[in-house]
DNA sequence: TGTATTTTATTTGTCGACAAGAAACATACA
DNA sequence: TGTATGTTTCTTGTCGACAAATAAAATACA
């Protein structure tokens, strides 16, 4: 592509390299700046990041471990794609995965975990006032992400954390296209989370989970047909 | 160690280096034949397996993808410990996914499901019958990783094969000292599963599984106290 | 004897090069 | 014209070697 970017690397650590280029390329894939589908190409990385394909390819192993990007053995390796047709298991996962860390936080937070949380909280909430729907997108996931973190069980959030990365893409799809934005509905739920974690209140900090989870799929799954309906071309 | 295992690998095709040892490994981590704390020396794999260190450390990469591997920086790399204290995160995961992959088989398993699940079943009923008690470690995990691929998503069955892999180090772990076995009810309880699979009774293997799980946590955990008073040094 | 500093040794991270596999292309043959 | 075979090209998988980082050992010094 430009070399546009082959500046600010003038000198690496020993164990560097490989970090930056894992880094690099998942948000370059979570962005879609590659698009699933894409041709990950070793020599060509190696050149962009002025490094052997040793390390390049290490990088690579560890993005496909999680499944970001798919290798055809001898072959080609590319970002992996989106499975559109079993989006339901995605979000059957990510319903669950909101209610119990939700839940969880209500029940093992510590104080300096509230915090943290309403920071992010705050930064959805200018990203709203902003329409920003990027920046939507990244402060949402940041938010559930602390959240899951306060309930301390690292299954779950490690799970859930791949989830809001594999929703990042998803999303970036739509608001591609579309100018849709996030309502404050969802910031006054966010809100009523908080209140119900550090009320300590478990059962009730489930269901908000339960049912702003709902609420986003259910939004994702309108812009989903609609968008199908307007370009058949998939 | 011993050189008695460098026989029967004199040819290898281009990509099955890296497999061979990333599978071998993990198997030798997860029967402790190599307990936490072992050493990773990618020299001495190199020798063991004749290959170079390349595709050594693409295995080693891979497995500390999956937190079976802890690697120290320009250190040693080495089997992940057991987190003991927080045992309890993982049981809490462990039944969660115990529940919703039995519920899900209910709702979505097809009749080639079936078969499959029932010889899991079978083999884990002549574990017990014949009181190995590392086969129906072995065959437990495999019945129930068939009924979450029945279940049909892939985020859940990921989490809960990580989670019987690690189960499977924890038990063997008591199994080597202490000469208990899983009852005579848990074939039961398996039958009984299975009838609510087949019977897409939702709510009844919801129940069940979440019942079977907690008798095995309790079972685990009564280990584990027996354990404690017994060798304090821990 | 105990501590600080230098030296050695071991292990990892990175590199450049080469060979195998598969795809794309070209050629021969019916 | 269409199929089959051979050749080229491109990418990946593997290798052996070297250099950096750290730990261990050795030495100097109080």
């Amino acid at each position: 592509m430009t070399d546009t970017d082959n500046n600010s690397l003038p000198e690496r650590k020993r164990g560097s390299g490989v970090k930056m280029v894992y880094d690099l390329l998942r948000d370059e894939i979570l962005d879609l700046v590659l698009p699933p589908g894409s041709p990950i190409d070793e020599v060509q990385l190696a050149e962009r990041f002025k490094l052997s394909r040793t390390p390049i390819r290490e990088a690579l192993v560890r993005l496909a471990g999680e499944g970001l990007i798919d290798t055809l053995p001898n072959r080609s390796t590319m970002v992996s794609n989106i499975d559109f047709l079993n989006l339901h298991t995605f979000f059957e996962a990510l319903v669950l995965m909101y209610r119990v860390t939700t839940r969880l936080a209500a029940q093992n937070h510590r104080p300096e975990d509230l915090p943290v949380i309403r920071g992010f909280h705050e930064d959805y909430a200018a990203a709203v006032q902003s329409r920003d729907a990027l920046a939507m997108i990244a402060t949402n996931a940041a938010f559930h992400a602390a959240i899951a973190e306060a309930g301390r069980n690292p299954y779950f959030t490690g799970l859930f954390r791949r989830l809001l990365d594999e929703g990042r893409r998803i999303l970036r799809l739509y608001y591609q296209s579309y100018e849709e934005q996030f309502p404050q509905r969802f910031v006054d739920e966010h809100a009523e989370i908080i209140a119900a974690i550090e009320a300590r209140d478990v059962e009730v900090a489930d269901r908000l989970g339960k049912a702003h989870a709902e609420q986003i799929v259910e939004q994702v799954q309108k812009l989903f047909t609609r968008a199908n309906k307007l370009d058949i071309a998939l």
